[in-house]
DNA sequence: CTGAAAGCGCTTACAG
DNA sequence: CTGAAAGCGCTTACAG
């Protein structure tokens, strides 16, 4: 009696209009072929008592779930609530339902996420790794998302081509000296975008690359970068790999006295919804997570009705090689042509901005 | 054929081993009284086979899914990593799955996610509701999150008590003219904040509340706030309702060239992940997310007991008051004793502080 | 302590 | 175009 189900199932159904249980169910999914007039009453029918399905029954019956699992390295990941509302969405439009796991940053629990998942009875299994994680052969359907250069199974945004948007813009400014921060040399996303900015900026421009990751190991978690110092070097961009990076270049600089962007430049990756409300408002590179996951899904319904039909079994696969998703460059506040006297850290002035930063006047190349 | 099962189902395991699938069941499940020796040799041969039971099979027999849902008001909310993630852990400790629903911020949609996963026969349901939302009887056990001050049906975190420690704090700096900053009056979270905020500063300090809102409706989106005014007026500190208000006013004072903590404090709430990296990093005030799960899948997890032995139908609901979980203020560099002399928004030293702002020290009061 | 039987609600060949 | 029947894999009284 835990059930709270208006009651009404498909025999009942049935008896009420005088025909049997597998007619309702034909008339009901369009399959089978019920005359015209007798699928509207039983339309109707099934309206008027409230008729829910019962989907238990019906994964019992044919083996399929409905339920795809969604497992993340992490969900503390900033990225996250854009990916798990892009797959939701994605999932919802195709009658899907959405089973989360977290594996917390730890291998060992991504495996045990994967198995609960399994035995659940999902259908099919998206997974945003963890960086340096092989998905192996789970036994069911999966997509991979996010890393454009792990070969297979893999759907993910242009993150190459989101970096040359950045390092053509920063050159197109007149920036000369540009540096980049990244996390992690590890990661395959931030190694694509940097590959893109360096091959935006150009020959012509001098670049160098800081990971706050190996800053990190020496002076221990969320210590300052250095920047004040690299500004002073002549550094006039700062294009870091994401807007967590971004905020915290945008932070530091500014704590020394550094204007942005009136005397050097700062841009992030991912339109994070932070990177737009602070001040001044982060220039950054947006994916788009809904098209991802559209692809995505589509790829994994692709392969579960494959496996459906034919008896390909478990080792079937999201096959398609990555589908790239174009990205988008969001020009905000925080860049602009660097000075042409590359300033010290000290003289500047504070007021040189107007209050007013609203973001209105957005522009998208 | 879609199902990658190992195989083996209980009927096979009965077989293999010349028992009853019955007995396979109680052994298994521990219910039944079976010889400890049999049940030995049911597990023994379990393990062997790589037996996985049927989800859909025990739900369509039991009425029961093992499956909870979670409503989120906007997946893009920046606290919902921390509570998803929560959630996940606590309802898999109790062996049972999360299915996402997003409402985007839309009452009509927030109903559909509702009844969507009313339709995939979920036991119980967790929602964090849309500010303004009555959750009426929805037809299956709900715990709502994170509005304290909402009657019954609801867990959440001492909120009035974060605010009061950060009060409190604030004044034992020195500070004498606060300024609160929230989002929308509107908020329970954001009242029961402030009220304890204002208790804590206690009647000797001067405060004033700033609505961002109410600010935007004039200069547009994620305009400035007016903080260097309001700094310039002797404001020496400025209380954030949450960390992203408290970044935007850290960055927005930086940016006019206003130095924290040297010339103003900030602090924020939630403890983000964001609020830890920037510099100087944000003092913040975070809530056990972990307990306010463990606590609502606990209730949950008595009301559908409850509701599986007795017949009490779908009236049944959470009944507990309010479980208080208390708040932790995280002391970090973004707060500090007030200038004895109330500065003006110009003069500076924008060195003031030591590169290395490490946040090994967090000091938990 | 163990087993035979019924049934959860659906879908799917197979007859008619 | 419609129906009778079997069966997905489990659990739960009920006998023995």
């Amino acid at each position: 009696m835990a059930n709270v189900r208006p009651g009404a199932n498909m025999s009942a159904i049935a008896a009420a209009l005088g025909v049997s249980a597998a007619t309702v169910s034909n008339a009901l999914s369009g399959k089978g072929r019920v005359s015209p007039e007798l699928v509207q009453r039983v339309r109707a029918k099934a309206a008027e008592v409230g008729y829910v399905p019962s989907l238990a029954a019906r994964a019992l019956r044919t083996g399929r779930t409905g339920v795809l699992g969604l497992v993340l390295p992490d969900i503390s990941n900033p990225l996250f609530p854009q990916i798990a509302q892009a797959i939701e969405n994605a999932a919802a439009n195709v009658g899907y339902g959405v089973l989360i796991a977290d594996s917390r940053g730890d291998i060992a629990t991504q495996t045990e996420a994967i198995n609960r998942l399994i035995e659940r009875g999902i259908d099919g299994m998206l997974i945003v790794p963890r960086r340096g994680t092989r998905i192996s052969d789970v036994g069911c359907p999966v997509a991979v998302l996010d890393t454009p250069s792990t070969p297979g199974n893999t759907v993910s945004a242009d993150h190459w081509d989101g970096g040359m948007q950045v390092g053509r813009y920063l050159a197109s400014l007149g920036h000369r000296k540009v540096l980049i921060i990244g996390r992690s040399p590890t990661s395959n996303v931030q190694s694509d975008r940097i590959g893109g900015v360096k091959c935006g900026l150009g020959s012509k421009v001098e670049c160098d690359t800081l990971w706050s990751e190996k800053v990190e190991e020496i002076h221990g978690p969320n210590c300052m970068l250095g920047l004040a110092e690299r500004a002073a070097q002549g550094f006039t961009a700062f294009a870091a790999l994401s807007d967590l990076l971004a905020l915290r270049a945008l932070t530091e600089l500014q704590h020394a006295g550094i204007s942005v962007p009136d005397m050097v430049s700062v841009s992030g990756f991912d339109d994070s919804i932070w990177s737009s409300v602070v001040s001044p408002s982060l220039t950054t590179v947006r994916q788009d997570m809904a098209t991802v996951a559209d692809l995505a899904i589509a790829a994994l319904m692709r392969v579960i009705e494959a496996d459906a039909d034919a008896d390909d079994a478990a080792a079937a696969k999201v096959t398609s090689d990555p589908d790239r998703v174009p990205m988008q460059l969001l020009v905000r506040q925080s860049t602009g042509a660097p000075k042409t006297a590359v300033p010290g850290a000290t003289a500047f002035h504070p007021h040189a901005r107007h209050p007013n930063n609203s973001t209105a006047g957005e522009v998208k190349q």
